[in-house]
DNA sequence: CTATTTATCTTAGCAACTAAATTATATGTC
DNA sequence: GACATATAATTTAGTTGCTAAGATAAATAG
């Protein structure tokens, strides 16, 4: 296990990571295929999921897609019974948008796999090693988050004319 | 930093994993608005850089598109001088892809600051501590992948005429 | 030489996006 | 209350990048 150098182990992380990073892609499409939806309308979903009953256009800023997407995006969702509209009755503008109960129960025994995959693999560590891997996971979280919004905002040196 | 339970911390992993994921995305969309070129166009121009110049049809088949694709696919990379076109010189039907060393260049300066983050990140732990690391990474991308085989490959119970 | 296969490109059509215009509702000001 | 302005979602027109199918060129088999 030794057969790394401190670089070599440490390129050897950032790799995995990054395959990691990979396999997390090719899961979302897996799933969206399963759901009959593409992989932009299953990160909406995922997004009202986890955020809650939002709309239309919260779930445009939060999705960086326009608001005349969303309306498409959003028909899909419906038309798939993934989702649904909601009037709302304070603002009779906006249109609230929510995960049907059916999602909850399609998306558990879709990411069943994976999930049972990762959990029987965590069985294999104890207590401490798991709490040490999750402060590392929190950790490069924020870091690449960071590094994300770095990249984002770095202003390009000298823009070549064009 | 013992307040989660078993059941807990596993659950943490596990979303802490996730979260990871979908930051891995966000990583490659900036990188990609950063080179100028779609989501799609960088990852097949990293399938390139990693495995080499390769064929136009053998893209194709390790990206998942057509043909047709890779065609305007590879006048977009070569417009954007990431990638050139070369005669195959055994077989004249045949284009080799390769990327330009301006690639190179490029995408090491974007990756940077991911890169550096992790590197920094990854300094404050032991050589133990790393290969325990990339042991429980290594693991759980070869998890990750069986459980993406088993998500596509699972026949769906009842057809629901649609 | 001729037929078949292989590799890429071309064409036609489609799905999903953006930008801008439209409709409906809400809010501020007099 | 009436009017101007702002806001939310939808509609429309145009663009992009994909697939499927067909065309073209080159290699290979009989």
């Amino acid at each position: 296990m030794d057969e790394y150098s401190r670089d070599e182990l440490t390129a050897a992380v950032l790799l995995a990571l990054r395959e990691s990073s990979g396999l997390g892609v090719l899961h979302s499409q897996a799933m969206a295929e399963r759901l009959g939806v593409s992989a932009t309308d299953l990160e909406c979903l995922d997004i009202i999921a986890m955020r809650g009953p939002m709309t239309a256009g919260e779930l445009a800023r939060a999705s960086g897609l326009t608001t005349g997407a969303i309306t498409g995006l959003a028909d899909r969702l419906e038309r798939a019974g993934l989702a649904k509209r909601e009037p709302d009755a304070e603002d009779r503008r906006k249109v609230m948008l929510r995960v049907t109960p059916a999602v909850e129960k399609k998306g558990a025994a879709l990411a069943k796999p994976m999930h049972d995959a990762m959990a029987a693999l965590l069985t294999d560590y104890d207590d401490n090693t798991l709490a040490l891997l999750l402060d590392i996971l929190k950790r490069a979280n924020a870091a690449a988050l960071g590094a994300i919004q770095t990249l984002r905002a770095r202003p390009e040196p000298r823009r070549r004319s064009r």
